[in-house]
DNA sequence: TAGGACGAAATTGTTAGACAAGAATGCACG
DNA sequence: CGTGCATTCTTGTCTAACAATTTCGTCCTA
């Protein structure tokens, strides 16, 4: 890894450049679980004061992409079973309450549509991050539509772990997207016939099995 | 008002306590609605370093209790009939989901027993502000007791924005605290008798009264 | 050799002062 | 009376420094 990282043009303050270059890092498992980030190791990588480097870890520890008590060393939490366990409960939670809503209107977000066919080219040319994002995208696209504020910020909190998850163990997971890209639509069609109770029940089952997934991919906790 | 505030030990890091003191002044109403937040100003008031006031703002920025846009001084927010609407949107899916889950277990948590009591000692002393922290109290031990860190840090998003706008408008509020006790002992029963549905529904029947209420008391928009 | 205590190094918390850049305000001029 | 410019306010970022706390390694002792 180069000692020196560089950041993209376009985010108005530095430290929103910096936030979301280390989130990036950190979702895609370049910074895998439980590495340590200190601020000067940071300001020095990214040639940014101290004060900059802090705030940028304060922003990710609030959003769960870090943890760190007082006076220690930020690191990249390592989620086990319970707590993914949790993550997907409150993530159900959300989302149900999500496609439910948009159920009710009937209308399938176009957003949400757009990623649906950018999941199946990412798996047809064996673009693992890709696809990944693009997943990413297809819930997130759903939580939006809705239109809530707040329902999309409870929800980034929440997506934000679901990335880091599948980012960290990425090596371990063989998905068949085909199995990804029916329960997405199964959802949608649900949405579209102005289902709610379907829709909330497809999108759990498509959860459930995302959970199981990721489970399955988990090292077994030694004894 | 005092040109000097002061913090109450307690918290370990300065920034903590400084954080929790604008807190507690923004929800109690006494900074009002509206009200501009310079970083100078609060570095005075308090006697601490600018970059300190700052942490505390952008913190206070990210649970949604200030707004700023870059390079403007953050003000406290002004929350209109369509956010309030939002926001108990919100608040229903966090909470119903709340109480479906303890709901399945049938135990009701102690502490939202001991916070339903504290609400109707307020309510017969006449101390509102304390009846507002007892209401809030409640519902964030509904919340606990589930034992999800993550489904309580959204409610903890939510909950704030709530009790700030409880706050700001208590002037006008004019509650049967019997009410509000019956609704809440509805939700304890439903839950006590293990029905997940019943106590989801009785939660949020309560919910809707209670955002009906801060509702008509918001100021009408003026033509 | 194993264990614990002590001390040094690393890291964060906080402060002060400074400068640049963007936003808001008011005044002057057309 | 309205518009544009300049002043002023406020935030964004940096450098430098010291205090407080944690961490780690070493050394001494049992």
């Amino acid at each position: 890894m180069s000692s020196e990282a560089h950041l993209e043009l376009g985010p108005s303050s530095l430290t929103d450049a910096l936030y979301e270059s280390i989130r990036k890092r950190i979702v895609n498992g370049e910074i895998p679980q439980g590495e340590k980030l200190t601020e000067v190791r940071l300001a020095t990588e990214y040639n940014v004061a101290r004060p900059t480097a802090k705030a940028a870890l304060e922003r990710l520890t609030g959003v769960g992409l870090l943890r760190r008590t007082a006076h220690k060393t930020a690191v990249v939490p390592v989620l086990d079973e319970a707590e993914i366990r949790d993550l997907f409960f409150s993530r159900i939670t959300i989302e149900k309450a999500a496609v439910s809503a948009l159920a009710a209107t009937g209308e399938v977000p176009a957003d949400a549509a757009r990623a649906q066919v950018a999941i199946e080219y990412a798996a047809r040319d064996r673009l693992f991050e890709n696809q990944v994002d693009a997943d990413i995208s297809f819930h997130t696209a759903l939580v939006a539509a809705v239109g809530s504020r707040r329902l999309s910020r409870m929800h980034e909190l929440i997506i934000g772990e679901v990335h880091l998850s599948m980012g960290q163990y990425k090596a371990h997971r063989k998905v068949d997207p085909s199995t990804v890209a029916s329960e997405h639509a199964a959802v949608l069609e649900a949405i579209a016939a102005g289902d709610p109770a379907a829709a909330a029940d497809h999108l759990a089952h498509h959860l459930e099995q995302a959970e199981a997934r990721l489970l399955s991919t988990l090292p077994q906790t030694r004894s």
